[in-house]
DNA sequence: ATGAAAGCGCTAACAA
DNA sequence: TTGTTAGCGCTTTCAT
């Protein structure tokens, strides 16, 4: 048991090899007799293909590899489960690659996935060179970029609609009548965070508002600490985007807890994900809805498309987010 | 690029193929002057071994397999994060499956894991059957729960020691003098939600105490929903031992906002895993702490045992917990 | 140390 | 529809 070869089953159930192989490849023909005896002998000697073997042939392993950063924002597993599901139903598999952000590190591990004969990539918060997207293509593995874009054409990207998304908060926070009001940005290095400042820059300055920007680095302790600088001011902001909900709850715990600030009152914060713990009472944070749901649809149907179809062109896809309205903002309630 | 066969590389590097097999080849021996060749052959074409026709002959894919019911608890994203880099390290990749924790389902589970041929098995917060576990070590492939035990042998299984975590729980609160104790459980369905359970329940029956009991699933609703029955009764608990941080957390959030109640000054609640969120100060909870990296380092070094060496006996290890005090309880703060 | 040859378990022409 | 025959890209004897 584990270790039947097709063989054996075809001398137990008297036909060639090749009949068991037909028996268990999708879409071949045999007899309703064959089939019955091979599934009898299978059935009986604990018989499962080799995928490994069939991987070889065929050139598809049916497995999807992910690179992965970080998975202590909450967005990321959350993605990765959904993404795992969606792919399992599907008959793919995910095999995972953590990878820090460099450059060094995302191109050690892209080989590594090309070693594994992965039919397909998904990267989500890690950032591609264009050398990288040229060696996938060549390898003829499609590459869907989750959370993520690339101004470079070649790789299929999916988003939210990141600078959309920065100006909604802009116009929101100038609604509820914030003037002085401060961004704590998303890693500027990454485009999301990069595309979520300018939308949010671009509606204050028309406003002519200036807001005081700090990178937070989609980090927790530098968010902290761009808090207690903002704050420290003459004028501190009575607003604060931050560029995810992963560093709004460190600003939420710094203004708080540490400043001893209410929240509203004193200074209103939003995010930017809408993770399960925006929701939950202790946070209560009005954040962008990121649809997880949608997104993950969009990013396997892409790299399906261009599993079927290898000709199918890269696209980049944005998903609309909405604006959730919670307690840490003064505005009426969603 | 990227379908460059040894012999591709052997012609060009005027060696045989199996002359480039070996210097890709851990351990296998050859010249100076071909190894020189060969690698500058295969640089030169981009050469990469193929993994899958490697795991075809040797019979190891170097894959391992896990399998993970939810990531929505905070314990398990980080787990999985640490096994990945982990097994990386080693050369070891993870293949990733979900399960919700049916037997149905792991059923079918790992037996697509088998199918793909991994070297190994971890699974994390799942239950394995006997039969499960008879299969697997028929086909030679060693599993280790992770943070789940087992009773029958053949499994090897990490855990922290959670009868004595629960005892530690049980004497903490009784030395901060609570004596109107009730206990959210862990699911009753896994040794971690029952062993925690009996040492909480030890310790306090020979204090001639009975906590009132429910089961909270290691789900919030269920969790919160104890909760509000719980503080309904004419002598609400004054302190409230949660199976675990996730669960904690909506006990906490139902108490303070939905309740109005203070804690630890109403309600003291103690949680048990230490995630990273039970330090952020907005929940700043009393927990036992899991210590994931070790847990880990004992989950993969098990692991590699059993693949070193397949007649390494399955392990059972128990990791020692920490007490972490912190404001969600009236004593002494670490 | 190296090349030739034999497979690993399977799929995919090709005949029959 | 079925069996026969080649391989997929590699590791591993076995000679040399």
């Amino acid at each position: 048991m584990g270790n039947v070869t097709s063989l054996q089953v075809a001398e137990r159930a008297g036909v060639s090899q090749s009949a068991v192989s037909r028996v268990f490849t999708p879409g071949a023909s045999a007899s309703a007799k064959t089939v019955e005896k091979v599934r009898k002998a299978a059935q009986e000697l604990g018989y499962r293909p080799n995928m490994m073997a069939r991987a070889m042939i065929t050139g598809k392993s049916r497995i999807i590899g992910l690179v992965v950063a970080y998975l202590d924002n909450q967005f990321y597993p959350l993605a990765l489960e959904r993404l795992s599901n969606a792919l399992q139903a599907q008959g793919y598999h995910i095999l995972v690659f953590t990878a820090a952000n460099s450059r060094a590190d995302v191109e050690e591990v892209m080989q590594e996935l090309l070693d594994f004969q992965v039919d397909g990539i998904i990267t989500a918060s890690v950032g591609m060179t264009s050398d990288l997207t040229a060696r996938c293509n060549a390898a003829g593995i499609p590459v869907v970029m989750f959370n993520r874009g690339q101004d470079g054409a070649g790789v299929s990207a999916v988003t939210s609609a990141n600078v959309a998304g920065g100006e909604t908060v802009g116009r929101y926070l100038l609604s509820c009548g914030h003037r002085n009001i401060a961004h704590i940005s998303g890693w500027q290095g990454s485009s999301t965070g990069r595309d979520r400042q300018q939308g949010f820059v671009n509606v204050l300055t028309q406003a002519g508002i200036t807001p005081q920007i700090i990178d937070g680095m989609y980090d927790r302790d530098t968010a902290a600490a761009a808090t207690r600088t903002l704050m420290a001011q003459d004028a501190p902001p009575d607003a604060i985007f931050v560029g995810n909900d992963h560093m709004a709850f460190a600003v939420m715990d710094t203004l708080r807890q540490e400043l001893g600030l209410r929240v509203p009152d004193d200074v209103a914060v939003i995010g930017y994900d809408d993770v399960p713990l925006a929701a939950w009472a202790a946070y209560d944070l009005t954040t962008m809805r990121q649809p997880v749901n949608r997104m993950v649809e969009a990013t396997v149907a892409t790299l399906l498309a261009r599993l079927t179809d290898p000709t199918a062109p890269a696209k980049r896809i944005e998903i609309d987010s909405p604006l959730i309205r919670r307690g840490s903002t003064k505005g009426p309630k969603a």
